[in-house]
DNA sequence: TATGAATGAGTGTTCATTCAT
DNA sequence: GATGAATGAACACTCATTCAT
């Protein structure tokens, strides 16, 4: 369903290459949080796997190729944990209970997330469609939640609204990664799950705060 | 009132520097919003200001001080344009105009937003902390915005949602400039600002939609 | 029995490491005699051992590296080659003969001892000291040869006097090499032994001259 | 009687060039004892001689002009505090205080003598000669002070005894200067000038020690 | 005569990538 | 398949020197 951009690698046993890439991204993933993409060099991300360099370049072409690894694995990783998601029942219940889902599990991935929110834009022309078209998954599966809450019944705002409204929840949660060092001071995760679904949903049309 | 940390420069003459910076930043935006600060050289930054690079470190004396400079200076344009904010009158006519005003100026600043956005965490850890405090300065602008409006009891949220809210909508600004390239398939700025208000205020308690 | 600063290498084998310092030591030192250490360049030095800029830096971190280097692998070879001197006898031959092979090693080792003698200084300040403490051990090597003729009653000069007497023997070794300009003129390197011997000892006590 | 190197200056009062150069090589030698020749910059240079960096490049041409004047100006204070040498009588008496003089002058001349001995070498090869011509002198005034006691009958050794006897002294003296560090642990100047003078003449033909 | 802003060739150093073993 | 030594283009930064004012 999905396309994947192919990474080249010298090696050919499938199950080997899957081993030292996930050694290779999880090495990475810890080198990225602490010094960007920028500041890591392959020798580090080498060793951090593992592996020796010369190792390191029989799974991957350039550099850049890890960081498109990282990001693919982590959007795969949260995609996976959100698919439960698309089995919600159109009821608001279960949009909240998808919106409190994501934002745990962003709290989960600090790292991954602030890693591939922070450093996704190094990635060339050629990789970053790839990775900002899962992100737009990423929006769709919300707005077809809210969707289904309006076709249900549940909801009543416009098509327009509830793409805007799918945009705001991804970026909501993205905010609890990327703006920790500002929102700790006042919120736990759970805080903010609940003060953001109740300004996200007392707002709706429709939906009756009391 | 705002401490600033100092960039050195060779050159004595305070006109030349303020004009030769001036130079230097309007350069390095586009150059860093073309490549990012990392893919960057001093020398493209030297050319793009119209000067050699001696005399480029004549007005600076690393690279991120390069880029500490346009960060500093675009939230100083930023903050210059939103100071008429605080002039508001505590209605939530005027909260509204202030969220319009600060969208349209991120919309007239994107390229400035999206380079300060995603380049400043290479700030160095001694230049970083100066540019979060701007960015609180600007969110702390739109929590006093709202707490008029409560205090003059056209509002009635709490102090936490106050302050969420706030984060909210300098977050909703940055994203029209960093997620540009999906809200404007669907969206021109003014529907984005009209949108946003409505998804933010018609959930707001005590607000009466219609 | 003496301590020595460690250079960085990136390479691991220490074969290798030998061999390629070798070369390393070799074509810098003529390079440093030719230009001195400031004005030659590191490029200049991997050309001229023999291999690329990239691969000098695997094996040392600093253009210091190579100065440090040599100077130190130029007192191990004097200190090598001058070992012999300690099998004196505690006799006035067995002293002259050592002065004598002193005097005949600067000669042979020309090049490099005008270079460490030159530019020696440029050493920073953490690694001077460990050069200087080898020329302390080279004056205490004569000063031992002294007092053994001292102890064996060849010789009747006070504590002092030996002392400095060593100071003499070892300056007057590397005057020859970096007065070479002055001295050549008049005397060769035979001449220079046998009349320093001559000055240096018809005027040491207890030693009858005729 | 002694040539110099013209430095050219664009500046005509001869009376303003030498106030400059004076400044400038007061300022000068202070910063080539701290950090080198090299290490130092012409801003440098112009600031501790307390003027600009245009202003000091109206009174030399390179920046090794700056090196020479320096080097002249030592030597040629050393010469002038040295010229009563020649007046000694002819006999031991006068030529040992000659030597004494010269040490304690070394000694009162410490910084001067350690950077001309220490830097001179960075003088092209076209300023080197002037400088070595100076040296040669210096060697002259010792020997003619010898031979004045030879041909008094006070000595008697032979022409080539008597020039490296020469050679001997004038080093010894610069030998304070440049290895103060590891003499001074052990003498004051004036033990270092008795025990010279000791070693020195005990062993010189026809002295009677005692 | 004095100034100091401007210049750009040159420097030490890094690091992604290759390839022989 | 794994290794790590070798490479050299590229980079940030310096500094002697010039020249318009």
């Amino acid at each position: 369903m999905e396309e994947k951009r192919e990474v080249h690698a010298s090696v050919k046993d499938e199950n080997l290459i899957k081993k030292r890439r996930d050694q290779m991204i999880h090495g990475a993933v810890s080198l990225f949080k602490e010094k960007g993409f920028h500041r890591t060099t392959t020798r580090e991300i080498a060793q951090a796997s593992g592996f020796s360099i010369g190792t390191l370049y029989e799974y991957i072409r350039t550099k850049e190729d890890v960081l498109y690894l990282v990001c693919d694995s982590i959007y795969d990783e949260v995609s996976k944990r959100l698919s439960s998601l698309d089995l919600g029942q159109g009821t608001l219940a279960s949009l909240k209970l998808g919106i409190s889902h994501y934002f745990k599990l962003i709290d989960d991935m600090q790292d991954e997330v602030l890693v591939m929110y922070q450093e996704a834009k190094a990635l060339s022309q050629e990789a970053l469609p790839y990775v900002l078209k899962k992100e737009l998954e990423m929006v769709s599966m919300f707005e077809r939640l809210i969707n289904r809450c309006v076709e249900n019944g549940e909801l009543d705002i416009g098509k327009e609204h509830q793409h805007l409204l799918a945009h705001n929840i991804f970026v909501q949660g993205q905010m609890w990664g990327f703006r920790r060092w500002a929102l700790k001071k006042a919120f736990s995760i759970e805080d903010y799950i609940t003060l953001q679904i109740d300004l996200l949903f007392s707002g709706i049309q429709g939906y009756q705060t009391k």
